[in-house]
DNA sequence: AACCAGGCGCATA
DNA sequence: TATGCGCATGGT
């Protein structure tokens, strides 16, 4: 444990509602993890963080940029409107009440996209897996066993065979596609964060091995656009059994949100369907 | 249009 | 211990 992590302390006020174990375990982040003494720990911003609630505040040990933290966290957006709001629908009114507390994180673009890339016709404990070989192979030594990940710069040099240690199949020559294009400026998070979502949707497919799924879950976990929404074999499950006709109403601009609290319920909960 | 690619976690047997 | 299933995208 690195004792500098103790002194550098952000708190965050006024960040309800948050869980973290539903939100940094809720297959959107893969690099968070809880650590013996409780709290979660990553490697975010290239540092070693730690993340723990007390009390009604989060605190993040290891770093003091509070503007990122607030930002990451989704802490600024009024989740307990969106949730009364997205609660007059009857299954997500459940799936909130089952599971409250998920926020939509906001990502560095460059590994959640790579994330995704990984992530895709793949299971979580082999997406961890990857991600972590990757960061071992690639990323900076921060010691403690910890790595930075990767940035598009670095993998961009990389071939196919380069890749071999990570054992991600099939997907080791779309992380090398998206590294070089996004480091030629092909693909550009700038304009990205810019544009509209369609122009970002095409934008992030340029990239081979981009299709919409992945492009959508980089919009929604990496970009803030909590208007994406990422389908699933899950949530087509749910579409099916329980909206036939296409999304409520009261999802419209926070489909993101409405995904993550559907997608986690429908995961866990025994009878989802059960009255 | 159906199939496979590179695996591997997981459930079931 | 073995067997089949699922998994997003691109290419055949």
């Amino acid at each position: 444990m690195n004792f500098q992590n103790e002194k550098i302390v952000t708190t965050l006020t006024k960040i309800h509602p948050l869980d973290l174990s539903l939100t940094l375990d809720c297959g959107q982040s893969f690099r968070w993890a809880e650590s013996d003494d409780g709290r979660w720990h990553a490697v975010v911003k290239n540092k070693s963080v730690f993340a723990e609630i007390q009390g009604d505040d989060l605190l993040i040990y290891g770093d003091d940029d509070e503007a990122f933290w607030r930002a990451y966290f989704d802490l600024d957006r009024d989740y307990n409107a969106i949730c009364n709001n997205l609660s007059s629908d009857k299954w997500l009114n459940k799936a909130i009440e089952a599971y409250p507390g998920i926020r939509i994180l906001k990502q560095e673009p460059w590994e959640t996209l790579c994330s995704f890339i990984i992530s895709q016709n793949n299971n979580i404990p082999r997406i961890k897996g990857i991600i972590s070989r990757l960061c071992c192979l690639l990323g900076d030594d921060l010691g403690d066993g910890d790595f930075t990940f990767p940035s598009a710069e670095v993998i961009a040099q990389k071939s196919v065979e380069d890749l071999t240690p990570l054992r991600a199949g099939f997907r080791a020559k779309y992380i090398i596609d998206a590294a070089k294009k996004v480091t030629s400026g092909e693909v550009s998070f700038k304009k990205i964060a810019s544009a509209s979502m369609d122009e970002a949707r095409a934008e992030l497919q340029k990239i081979s091995g981009v299709g919409p799924k992945v492009a959508e879950c980089a919009l929604l976990y990496g970009f803030g656009r909590v208007e994406a929404f990422p389908v699933d074999v899950w949530v087509r499950r749910i579409m099916q059994e329980l909206y036939p006709e296409g999304l409520p109403e009261v999802t419209q601009g926070v489909e993101g949100v409405a995904q993550q609290y559907l997608f986690h319920w429908r995961r866990n909960v025994e009878n989802p369907f059960e009255v």
